[in-house]
DNA sequence: ATGGCGCGTATTACGCGA
C-alpha cells in the first residue's frame, strides 16, 4: 500500500502531469492540494479513466483538495467540523481500513499578519479534531502541504529563514503538538540523505540550486507508523516542463 | 530593500503562494 501527497498548484494546468506520475508511480492513494477548481470543473472522467476513484472539495481561484484512490472510499468529510471555514482545505475518507485526511494547511503569509493568526487558529482546531479522530480510527494518516518546515534540517538556509513564516517557533510548536498526539513524521522514521526538500521557489533557479524547504508531510498514527517501511520525496516531477513548485511525497505501508 | 516566477482572474494589473 502506497499513499502520497502532492500540492499541484492548479489541477487544470497540472492534470497531464498527475496522470503521467500515476502511470510512473501507481500509488494506491494520492492526496492533492491547491486544485484551484470549483467542483463542477473537476476532471472526474480523466481520473477515473486512469483507474482511480476521486473525491474533492474545491472553490474558485484558491485552495481546493482531492483524494484519488484505487480502493473504495467511504465516510467522506469536507473541512474540519470544529472549524467552520469558507476555504476548502480538508477532505477525509476511509480507505482500506485507514482514515486518510488530506489537508492544505494555510500558508500564513508573514508572521504577525491576520493570515498568520488564521493559520495558528486553524492548526489549533486541526489538533483538536485529530485528537478526537484518533480515538475512533486507530489507523489514521494526515497527508498534505503543511506549510511548516519542522526543523532547521528541513530548510536550505536556516539562518535566512529563522523566525519567518513556515519556520517560526509557533508553527513548529503546532507541528510538535500533532506529534504529541502520537503521530510520526513518516519521512523521519528512516535514515535520509541531507537536504531533501519538497518545495522550491519558482524564482532564482531555486530548484537547480536546491534552495528548498521540506513542508509537505505524511503523519502516521502509531498503528500505521509501525507498518511503514519507506518514505521518500520524489523529485522527478519537479524536473518536468511547467512543474508545480511542490513535488510528491510517498509512504509505503505494509498492511495485513 | 525589493523583486525575482507562476497561476487565476480579469483589470495587461494585481493578489497570492512560500
Amino acid at each position: 500500500m502506497k499513499i502520497a501527497t502532492w500540492n499541484v498548484n492548479s489541477l487544470k494546468v497540472r492534470l497531464p502531469q498527475v496522470l503521467q506520475w500515476l502511470q510512473d508511480s501507481p500509488v494506491d492513494v494520492l492526496c492533492l492540494q491547491e486544485t484551484k477548481l470549483t467542483d463542477d470543473k473537476f476532471p472526474v472522467a480523466e481520473i477515473e479513466a486512469a483507474g482511480y476513484g476521486v473525491v474533492f472539495s474545491g472553490q474558485k481561484t484558491y485552495n481546493g483538495v482531492a483524494i484519488l484512490s484505487r480502493h473504495a472510499m467511504r465516510d467522506v468529510v469536507k473541512n474540519n467540523p470544529l472549524f467552520p471555514d469558507e476555504q476548502q482545505r480538508i477532505i477525509a475518507a476511509t480507505i482500506a481500513g485507514m482514515r486518510i485526511v488530506c489537508a492544505y494547511i494555510p500558508n500564513g503569509q508573514a508572521v504577525g499578519t491576520d493570515k498568520y493568526d488564521y493559520k495558528l487558529r486553524w492548526l489549533d482546531a486541526l489538533h483538536d479534531w485529530l485528537a478526537a479522530e484518533g480515538k475512533t480510527h486507530e489507523k489514521l494518516a494526515l497527508l498534505g502541504d503543511y506549510n511548516i518546515a519542522p526543523e532547521d534540517r528541513d530548510v536550505h538556509d536556516p539562518a535566512a529563514w529563522a523566525g519567518s513564516v513556515l519556520c517560526s517557533e509557533p508553527e513548529r510548536e503546532q507541528f510538535r503538538r500533532l506529534q504529541a498526539l502520537g503521530f510520526k513524521d513518516a519521512f523521519r522514521l528512516f535514515e535520509q540523505p541531507e537536504k531533501i526538500f519538497s518545495w522550491w521557489d519558482y524564482r532564482q533557479m531555486a530548484f537547480r540550486r536546491n534552495m528548498g524547504l521540506r513542508i509537505d508531510h505524511i503523519l502516521l498514527s502509531p498503528a500505521l507508523a509501525t507498518r511503514c517501511s519507506a518514505c521518500v520525496v520524489d523529485k522527478a516531477p519537479r524536473k518536468w516542463e511547467q512543474p508545480s513548485d511542490h513535488t510528491p511525497v510517498v509512504a509505503t505501508l505494509d498492511l495485513a
